[in-house]
DNA sequence: ATGGCTTATTGTATAAGA
């Protein structure tokens, strides 16, 4: 079983990438970050030509997430139960026995800011609400655009980056704090190149320099933590003409 | 070098991303 995860940022631009790479790689599930669309204009019809079931909750202009699958998609969830939310950041739903949650956590801006402030609530409500999902769903993956690198590895540049959004020492917390509900960074179960990246700024030619970052995550829980059998990142569509910013996180697990 | 790019917007400059 593929599980995938990529930010596209609009999907309206990116939809034939998305196409493209849904065929040419065949996931089992594919969750998505940034629709930047309404529900009304998501390309559900394209998606069932594919062989794809997808759910979805957009809104205009900024957030919205999906998950596209080969299987059924059963018992949706839309955002983090009993936290205040206009942003559509949040979808989760069992398929094939696991419960995928696909999330878009909030960039923060800047360290001072008040959207700083957001993305940290958001994290703890996210952490609150994971913790009783994990009691009704042993087998949970959280796939999605955590705005946040890890460890100073998956920053291009930790001294020039040291204390900025995505490495800050609070939002590593965070990240900690999902990691000790036993979640695992399926990234990290194997060896993997040097200077890995999952997205990189438009400007500066960043792409070609591998100026990047790591901050687009699949974790896994510990019942599926041995079920992992490859974690990879596919550069291949960052390469194409307009491409998103982001490119897809991979797992491959054992299980039919 | 706080942006050099890209997206979207009842647009034609601004906000936001990361």
């Amino acid at each position: 079983m593929k599980l995938a995860s990529w930010n596209v940022n609009s999907l309206n631009v990116r939809l034939p990438h998305v196409v493209d790479w849904l065929t040419a790689n065949q996931p089992d599930v594919l969750c998505l970050q940034e629709t930047k669309q309404e529900d009304s204009k998501f390309p559900y019809e394209a998606l069932r030509e594919l062989g794809y079931h997808a759910v979805h909750i957009g809104q205009k202009t900024y957030n919205g997430v999906a998950i596209i699958s080969r299987h059924p998609i059963l018992n949706v969830q839309h955002n983090i139960p009993n936290f205040d939310d206009d942003q559509q950041r949040v979808i989760a739903a069992d398929v094939n026995g696991i419960r995928i949650v696909c999330a878009y956590i909030p960039n923060g801006q800047a360290v001072d800011s008040d959207k700083y402030q957001y993305k940290m609530r958001w994290l703890s409500a996210l952490n609150s609400w994971l913790k009783t999902e994990l009691v009704q769903h042993p087998k949970l993956a959280l796939l999605g655009d955590y705005n946040i690198a890890p460890e100073d590895r998956d920053c291009h540049d930790p001294v020039a980056w040291e204390g900025q959004i995505l490495v800050s020492p609070q939002e590593r917390e965070a990240f900690s704090r999902l990691t000790n509900l036993g979640l695992h960074d399926s990234f990290r179960l194997f060896d993997q190149p040097e200077k890995s990246f999952s997205w990189w700024d438009y400007r500066m030619m960043g792409f070609r320099r591998n100026l990047g970052m790591r901050i687009d995550h699949i974790l896994v829980s510990d019942s599926l933590k041995p079920l992992c059998n490859a974690a990879y990142i596919d550069k291949a569509p960052r390469k194409l003409e307009r491409p998103s910013d982001h490119t897809p996180v991979v797992l491959e697990l054992n299980v039919d």
